[in-house]
DNA sequence: ACGTAAAGTAAACATTCGTTTACTTAGTGA
DNA sequence: TCACTAAGTAAACGAATGTTTACTTTACGT
């Protein structure tokens, strides 16, 4: 027997491998990736990678949880020192994008690859999605809004319209942090304003 | 030699394949759909789909054309009869919101199977996709905004938030002309808005 | 030094998919 | 009637894919 707690061998190439899937993932999407790709990107042969992982759909489910750990990590970071609620939203929109369209493999796959295609680890990775956008329904449950607006559906297009950004990027010229910001002025202004308001 | 005005016989099966390609794509995505598939939805065979299309990708290719002719003509009957820009925009939205979210099948492809997938038809797609959404450039440059705000970055938000609403319609239960309201009520006067405005 | 087990290879397996080919059927025009 | 052509079938082709199997290599504990 071993001891438990570290591995003899330290070549741990499982995230070496996941690192690579989440790199083809992120650019080519789940299906067009093929299991030789991702083993060849780490010098390997297909079948080695099945001595690290089961299942084509378990390197999936690693590198989203991957993901969702990450960003929702960075967001907490990103928000800690602030208190007033509009700074903490725009500070948590800033640090989602730079996550989502800064080349970073992981967080693209989020927004890339969509559960509901996935077959078997629809459900794990529906969870794991949902786990993370929680975080914005209490940032925006934080905010003091005035009448009976139903902040789920508020919730619901702020993701969106922040989700879909990595399909237009690049081509609009702005930063993540502008984006935030013009996001997060929207929403709390709105567009008919005369703009003369806090920050 | 034929009259080329009329195909002698009036079997188009080519739109019945095209219905059914549109059903597949727009319930199981692009790439989980087979030939064989859309042909037996048609009681025919896989070879009898080449009689009709080229390829697999001429087959997505027509019904994202379709797709973008159909949801154009929509929108334009929807908004042609206001004046007010606002309401204009709202209209736009929920034409948009209807077609996307009502189980249309041929809509939902313009949202679900994304142009820069599929590798040929990709130019093709993409220039269909934009000529759609300078729909919403046009309506957006018609707003009374104030200051000097990135138009083009708003539609892209605003594009975004809709495109998404597919990934979570009816777990909110809001209908498509309540998210239509909202949205816009949303990019007119914000969050933090004393809500005493017009309509 | 030796046994053990993880790590990796090379090759094959079993499907599946888009597409093609050879052939059949049926409606049409002259 | 007869040639022509579009429509469709059945079957195969060729490539690619996820996965498995049998075998080899290598590092570590004792």
């Amino acid at each position: 027997m071993r001891a438990p707690n570290r591995p003899s061998r330290a070549n741990n190439r499982s995230l070496e491998l996941r690192d690579a899937a989440a790199h083809l993932f992120a650019h080519r999407g789940y299906d067009q990736t093929t299991v030789r790709e991702i083993a060849a990107a780490c010098g390997m042969t297909a079948g080695a990678v099945y001595v690290h992982f089961g299942s084509k759909h378990a390197l999936l489910s690693a590198v989203y949880g991957e993901a969702v750990t990450r960003v929702t990590k960075r967001l907490a970071v990103s928000i800690a020192a602030l208190d007033c609620p509009w700074q903490r939203l725009e500070s948590a929109v800033r640090a989602h994008l730079e996550a989502v369209l800064q080349p970073n493999d992981y967080a693209r796959v989020m927004t890339r690859v969509l559960p509901e295609d996935v077959g078997e680890t629809r459900t794990e990775l529906i969870a794991l999605r949902d786990r993370y956008e929680a975080l914005f329904r209490t940032l925006i449950t934080e905010l003091p809004l005035v009448p009976q607006i139903d902040c789920g559906l508020v919730r619901l297009l702020l993701l969106g319209a922040i989700n879909w950004t990595p399909f237009w990027y690049g081509h609009g010229g702005a930063t993540p942090s502008e984006i935030a910001h013009l996001t997060v002025t929207l929403l709390r202004n709105g567009l008919a304003q005369p703009s003369a308001r806090g920050l």
